[in-house]
RNA sequence: GGGACCGUGGGGUAGUUUGGUAUCCUACCAGCUUGGGGUGUUGGUAACUUGAGUUCAAAUCUCAACGGUCCCA
């Protein structure tokens, strides 16, 4: 396998096919296959999302994947800020369109009509609602499997609501969830407001929660807008408040997509493989028999997945007979599985299990009756483990740069004071090829602009993805 | 938008300069062997991106298309 430290981009580009959870060569550009394997990663993150979301309220839709033209065309900046990545269909088998059809891009152009049908009056509101789905861009730059896909799985909360404050409330809601959703990808993240040209097009503002990568890249995994009533009033969704006025609703978004399981990939990983967060491994705990003539190690390792399987642990023997213990392993390990099981005769004639952890040297045996526990207890350290691992690999990733000289020579994401004006973050760019990220909004801070001395907060530089 | 490099079994490659039987590893299938960290062995399946051109003969040379990777704006 490729040397994660010293070539990311290899290294991530084999484990995410060699690892089983994609198959890259669909012939289309940017569109991969699901494996199984990876598929069930995403589906177990989708649901934790419509758990979180379930229970604050949220209600999941499903629109359909096509969106007219005369929708998209609302004329104001959103579409500006998508017309350049939308796939279009313009034929209906051998006939051309009258009207031209976009697969979507996101949601808001095929939600927005059916808000305004939908919102009578305020007891309408809030309208909460989410749905997870699969979203399309033509990417025309080089394609990366999850990082930037053509086709990537999609997950988008839109909320309307009588007014600025209760929709501000809201996005302190998708926070929790999100808070939430990270603990169980074990990935830790910093969270920006947007600069002004670089929020989502047709937003009041844009929150959004950064990563980083080891290549030393950011990467943007969820992002928060307040629309304000930028979208109701050109989609005309209203409502009659208590007084009988006709009032514009106010309007949030809350977005993730596939590129987190980019991010658990990239930020886990070693040089053996995947390490999965025990909350989203497909497989928690992997049951390796070692064959022997003494004694049945695999109905003992059977029964051993039957004990785990009916406490909720996701447990599974690997019976396959033609390869040895040791590929086991080693197969095992590069899928990331957190917990393996080693049974071979010493344990079925002691009664007990080997445990050994994904992130650790080392095993331990453990009598039958502490099993559950102890397996349990792996897989809380290993989800200890690389949250703490991935927490100080960004801190020593962003480095603080007093000055414009330090920002320069470190490549990596810098931590600077920023007055907040265009031409001083252009001026980093030009200088060291790092964006703008935008201001910490997790951290109060004041100080000088690291370009033009003017007053300023603690902003955050990077190369993105 | 501009530039560079590259397309050989499922994956990774040698061969291309100097045109002539396509190499090795891995994976896969069958068998025996082995099994507490990628067993060993025998046999087998399987490839020159596409099209046009040059030539007795093209993976190799020429042109074009398509695809991929990277760099720069």
């Amino acid at each position: 396998m490729e040397n994660k430290k010293e070539n990311f981009s290899e290294w991530y580009n084999e484990i995410v096919e060699s690892a089983g959870l994609i198959d890259k060569r669909y012939p289309i550009k940017g569109m991969n296959i699901w494996m199984p394997y990876g598929l069930k990663v995403a589906l177990n993150f989708d649901e934790n999302v419509r758990r979180l979301c379930d229970a604050k309220g949220l209600n999941e839709v499903s629109f359909p994947l096509l969106i007219t033209r005369k929708q998209l065309n609302v004329e104001f900046e959103h579409l500006k800020g998508f017309e350049k990545q939308v796939f279009w269909i313009t034929k209906g088998g051998t006939d051309k369109l009258d009207e031209e059809m976009s697969l979507r891009p996101t949601s808001e152009s095929a939600m927005y009509p059916m808000f305004a049908m939908w919102i009578r009056t305020h007891g309408d509101l809030p309208l909460k609602l989410y749905q997870l789905v699969s979203v399309y861009r033509y990417e025309t730059k080089h394609t990366r499997p999850f990082l930037r896909d053509r086709e990537f799985r999609f997950f988008e909360a839109h909320t309307a609501h009588r007014n600025y404050q209760e929709a501000e409330a809201e996005i302190v809601e998708y926070l929790d969830i999100w808070k939430s959703l990270s603990d169980i990808l074990c990935v830790p993240y910093v969270l920006h407001r947007r600069p002004e040209w670089d929020k989502f097009a047709g937003a009041e503002y844009s929150n959004a929660a950064d990563t980083f990568l080891p290549s030393n890249r950011s990467l943007q995994v969820a992002t928060f807008h307040q629309y304000g009533t930028n979208f109701s009033k050109p989609y005309d969704i209203t409502y009659v408040n208590e007084a009988g006025e006709k009032e514009y609703v106010h309007q949030t978004t809350y977005g993730m997509s596939s590129r987190l399981i980019g991010a658990l990939v990239g930020i886990h990983g070693d040089d053996k493989g995947l390490i999965l967060p025990p909350d989203l491994a497909p497989t928690q705990v992997i049951i390796i028999p070692i064959p022997s003539e003494k004694s049945d190690t695999l109905k003992y390792s059977m029964n051993l997945e039957k004990i785990l399987s009916s406490k909720g642990i996701r447990a599974r023997v690997d019976s396959r007979d033609s390869y040895t213990p040791g590929y086991k392993y080693n197969d095992w390990e590069m899928r990331g599985v957190p917990v393996r099981i080693e049974v071979g005769e010493r344990e079925v004639a002691a009664n007990t299990a080997t445990i050994a952890m994904r992130v650790e040297k080392g095993k331990k045996t453990v009598g039958l009756k502490d099993l559950e526990d102890s397996v349990r207890d792996s897989l809380r350290r290993v989800k200890e483990i690389i949250t703490d691992k991935a927490v100080k690999q960004m801190k020593k990733i962003i480095k603080e740069a007093a000055g414009l000289n330090d920002l320069i020579a470190w490549k990596g994401p810098s931590l600077s004071y920023w007055c907040g004006l265009r031409e001083c973050s252009d001026h980093i760019e030009e200088k060291s090829e790092k964006v703008c990220l935008g201001y910490r909004i997790d951290v109060e801070s004041a100080g000088n602009c690291v370009v033009c001395g003017k007053e300023g907060r603690l902003a955050t530089f990077s190369r993105t993805y």
